[in-house]
DNA sequence: CACACATATTCGTTATTGCTAATATGATGA
DNA sequence: TCATCATATTAGCAATAACGAATATGTGTG
């Protein structure tokens, strides 16, 4: 039951791994929106986002629709947003220890 | 509500961005070990599962407790643990999809 | 205290990833 | 078809992250 082979997962988990990529997600969690909307969400260089893009795609996190010229990207289903709804959650109890790897002195 | 700080959430999710740091998270996922176990599970040499742990640690993912000579680590709570079941709900509904930036090609 | 064992830390090197700039593709509409 | 806008791709350089080897710290035991 529900064993996944640790190779997908790293490459599924790879998408939670960058800064870019986690603003992304965020900014299409509740409804989808064209690149060039996240362009300016995010705050970000046409050519990073769309590399980005291209990554959470190949994660399997997001997915794209074409629409007239645009290319409209949301979250791929239901537990996608689950899981990052799930993060804020955990974060709620974590938050304090989180300084992550090197130095969590202070 | 539930808003966590950006920053923080960039640290946590940090932590599951190496096949490594995945693989002690599911070694220990329910119960824990020491390190020695952990380096036997995971096959990786005794000073770079230190420093994943470290990173584990910093990340607020984990959490050790010494025994003796033995230092014991689990999963810092419930809702880690349950993170890690949910990434196994999603795969599999996306398994297929997960090639994972660069290429998705065949 | 000295020794053995478990784990952590540091340092320098190598490998991986991300970024920018330039260019390419693909769709729309005059 | 040509011009334009939206997005994707490529290439080369810059920044990060991971690794192994060596060393340090810490804990129990004779």
């Amino acid at each position: 039951m529900i064993t996944s082979d640790l190779e997908v997962k790293v490459k599924f988990l790879h998408g939670f791994s960058h800064r870019t990529r986690i603003q992304i997600l965020e900014a299409i969690k509740h409804n989808e929106k064209t690149v060039s909307e996240i362009i300016q969400t995010v705050n970000a260089s046409q050519s990073n986002i769309s590399q980005h893009l291209a990554c959470l795609k190949g994660c399997g996190m997001v997915v794209g629709r074409q629409e007239g010229k645009y290319i409209y990207y949301s979250l791929r289903n239901q537990k996608v947003r689950d899981l990052l709804t799930m993060f804020d959650e955990v974060l709620e109890e974590v938050e304090e220890e989180v300084a992550c790897c090197k130095k969590e002195v202070e």
